[in-house]
DNA sequence: CTAACATTGTGTATTCTTTACACAGACTAA
DNA sequence: TTAGTCTGTGTAAAGAATACACAATGTTAG
């Protein structure tokens, strides 16, 4: 069920069976009652093939027949927003262990044809080549983020904003580990870099950059089964990075 | 009638007179329902005196009384987020033109003590000189953020979130200048900047950096009423800004 | 087995940015 | 007229970002 999908609480994650005539009366009726919905939508990015790509399904709902939809759910009465991404998150993806976070409300009136809902966004991060997907329904794809097509509601625009805050985020943040295997090369590293911020970066600097941050951990070993020198494969220090001392204040700039 | 409190949609912004029963039934109503109630939350920041300041009210709720409040209030089906925070502000301080951003959603199960209420938080800042308060039900007034007593709810977690964001975000954007005069001394403007940050700044340097910047107008005019020098007055060139060349990309720094 | 290919690993010079720091001039108040 | 307080200005030194080239290591194709 993706995020507009009204369903029952203990609808399981994959139980498309719910008809769309449900789902609809249900949504009538919070129309009708003049209440607001809850959902939280999850932004569900992997890297893979050096390409940023973002989990999606096939919406279930009639007017967005064949469009591509981000993975969704109503907020339960006893959980909180958190929970009920991680919720999603869990049911859709098997992972638990994830980053994830919020990053916006989307509440415009007409953005659910059949009733009120107001959504909160969450962007994840997962490693693909750790993660199986296991719940195919819905047409469960990864795409990449450069070549979408057309998408339900308003989940393009939900997508660009978690996509414009990734890229403001990894900047500041070690979140880009998330999305590589424990052990990575530089090259990898970089090409992460690339793909989400779309420049191009040289090599020297890049590398110089992270070695002076001194949060790289050589792993001694060396990248298998690739078609050239082997780089060195390092692992990400979050102790380090947790003790560090914080940044300097005062970066004024605009 | 603050943020935590169900009004029907009638209500006049300074109507205190919604008993405590009503509410109480309201939430009753929601509660057994299992209907999630949404709320936006303005911390309105403003700067005086050399300090910054945060509009609160008195929370008209029991559990809370004598506790201090941020102003909101439930979002209506028909209105936008933004719409409704822009009400909330508009129908507390008079003012429209107005600098607002969505921060973040708290939505956590225990957070309201009689129903569940998901509140979007938005900031506000707002320029105390041209300002009058109009409306000073529920005891209305300017905090120091500084030395804030107990809040109803979680409204210190709300508070001290925004906080944050707007030490990161006066950074990176200018919204500095919406909580000044439109006419300024450059002392005023590192004030500010010293206020927020909690930072002593050497005063050449910003200059340099403010200037070099090439967003500030010479007015012409001098300062007035100052028991010393009086320093040049500037406004910030918002035109200049819209049009600047946008910063580079890649700064990765953590 | 060797040549062509792809990618790793490394250092320096240049420019730009940030920081630290001191003194003369303007206006007020007593 | 003097003491007080704030304005306005420049430079030197340290640090960060950028641009840039070549030898070494492994794979693959012939």
């Amino acid at each position: 069920m993706n995020s507009e999908t009204i369903s029952n609480k203990n609808a399981l994650p994959n139980d498309t069976t719910v008809g769309q005539k449900d789902i609809k009366t249900i949504l009538k009726e919070l129309e009708s009652e003049g209440i607001i919905g809850i959902s939280v939508d999850c932004v569900i990015f992997g890297f893979d093939d050096n390409e940023l790509k973002v989990l999606l399904i096939k919406s279930d709902f009639q007017q967005y027949d064949n469009k591509w939809s981000l993975l969704g759910d109503l907020v339960n009465n006893h959980e909180d927003l958190d929970e009920a991404a991680y919720r999603v998150l869990h049911e859709r993806t098997g992972m638990e262990d994830v980053y994830l976070e919020q990053v916006k409300a989307f509440g415009e009136t007409g953005r659910h044809p059949a009733a009120r809902v107001v959504t909160i966004a969450y962007c994840s991060l997962i490693n693909i080549e750790h993660h199986q997907l296991k719940i195919l329904a819905n047409e469960l794809h990864w795409h990449r983020v450069t070549t979408l097509s057309e998408m339900a509601f308003d989940h393009r625009k939900i997508l660009d904003a978690c996509y414009v805050w990734l890229q403001k985020r990894i900047q500041e943040h070690p979140l880009g580990f998330s999305l590589l295997p424990r052990k990575f090369s530089l090259r990898e590293l970089q090409n992460l870099y690339e793909a989400i911020l779309d420049v191009k970066l040289d090599r020297r600097n890049f590398r110089k950059k992270f070695f002076s941050m001194d949060l790289l951990e050589d792993t001694g070993e060396l990248e298998t089964d690739v078609p050239h020198r082997p780089g060195k494969l390092y692992r990400f220090n979050y102790e380090k990075y947790q003790k560090k001392e914080r940044k300097k204040w005062f970066g004024i700039d605009f």
